[in-house]
DNA sequence: TCGCATCTTGACACCTTCTTGATGGCAGCC
DNA sequence: GGCTGCCATCAAGAAGGTGTCAAGATGCGA
């Protein structure tokens, strides 16, 4: 059960600072992109939106001060300030200008993680009720968050490892997907499983969703390969 | 024509730091409501919702962090703790509580107002979208303010926990909500908590909501993952 | 201090799900 | 034809999740 935890963006240039801030994030579970330089981290925030930026001010190539009101220009994600800065008018111009919170050097880590729960509250409750994930190929509808799935309609009830099997195969639906990578999504890096339980599992998942399990119309087999959900557009 | 401010109901003892604070928010356009203790912050915030709680920890008749956490229950205004209490585990347990920034004394008043414009930008974002204080799915409704359930007119009385659960649930009324999802948002980020916790609340639960526990109408099980409220367009 | 409500933890039975092994089909190749 | 590799299906035991009961711990008000 690898759930993949907040893409946190993490803006600093003191490498001590880096490492200290890699070492206890990655430690709870969030995923780290890292940024030395305000150029850097504007590309950072357009290809892969973070979560939560985590922002120290006086950084080599401008003010990061000008980087969270650009970033607030198109995004509403929590900035959270961590500058060495203390004086009572540089939190005021970093708050004012979009930024969330603002933490002073030194902190404690536990305060910090704290306030970075703050901002995530924040941000899920805005986004509560925007998007709702829904995969749909053809006739088959997958929705994400409620955890259905339907044909034609009529609703499956797969058991868990049949539910991760189907959201790989959809996610990636005309791709094939082999053997190994299936192993390693649904059960894990670990090893000791084989390709035979794979079958298994398919041949019930297909039970459940192909009116013919013998003739899939959805659950294709690429012998020697993999499997592979069919497109909406196949025949 | 004087546009009214926001409302803000500051909860504090000391009546030096009441005057010192009621002269500057009056100053800066802001309305005041104002309480020495819980019972009477209590009152106040139902009789007369604000749109930003000032809250002092350690006041003469309990711990300002129960009345956060209560607080949380029923509306999300924001809470901005202002304390004399700097230890970082106070910080973090009044941030887990519910509370949206924390401030400890002594403080600048600039630094005050800037939090305050954040607080209530926040506050204005997620009131664009909703805030319902009551909850009706089906023959279930849910008075948050009230902190009542009734199920086809009859009153449950649920215990804190099960209170938790079921708004939780019933807030994402068809979705699927994971054990770990409910962990955290039921018991808090920290751990040391088993899944079985959760059934036997789940299970008591049950025993006041259902008229036949063995067969739930509203509380589903999704084995494996977690459970889900069943919506009222459900069968 | 006692009693009450609540929460946690352990034990156990029940059931679903998962894994593993066995068997047969099918295609390619010697 | 016989062999080999790959796949699908079935069946049975193993493993793990779920619901329930009950005992002990804890906290709170009388």
């Amino acid at each position: 059960m690898s759930e993949a935890g907040p893409l946190v963006l993490l803006v600093e240039d003191e490498p001590q600072m880096r490492r200290f801030l890699r070492a206890t994030l990655t430690a709870r579970g969030f995923r780290l992109v890292e940024a030395e330089t305000i150029a850097a981290a504007e590309i950072a925030a357009t290809s892969q939106p973070p979560d939560l930026v985590l922002l120290d001010l006086g950084l080599p190539d401008g003010d990061g001060i000008d980087f969270a009101r650009r970033l607030r220009g198109w995004t509403q994600v929590p900035i959270l300030v961590i500058s060495a800065r203390g004086r009572e008018a540089d939190k005021v111009e970093a708050l004012d200008a979009g930024a969330d919170d603002y933490v002073t050097k030194p902190f404690g880590v536990d305060e910090l993680l704290a306030r970075m729960r703050v901002a995530l509250r924040h941000a899920a409750r805005a986004q509560s009720g925007v998007a709702e994930p829904l995969l749909e190929i053809g006739a088959l509808r997958i929705d994400l968050a409620r955890r259905e799935v339907a044909v034609d309609g009529r609703a499956l009830h797969p058991t868990p490892i049949e539910w991760k099997l189907l959201v790989l195969l959809a996610r990636n639906a005309g791709k094939v997907i082999t053997h190994r990578q299936i192993l390693r999504e649904v059960w894990g890096p670990g090893e000791g499983h084989q390709t035979h339980t794979v079958r298994v599992h398919m041949a019930s998942l297909r039970k459940k969703l192909e009116t013919d399990p013998a003739q899939p119309r959805w659950l294709l087999t690429e012998p020697g390969v993999g499997y592979r959900l069919r497109e909406a557009s196949d025949a």
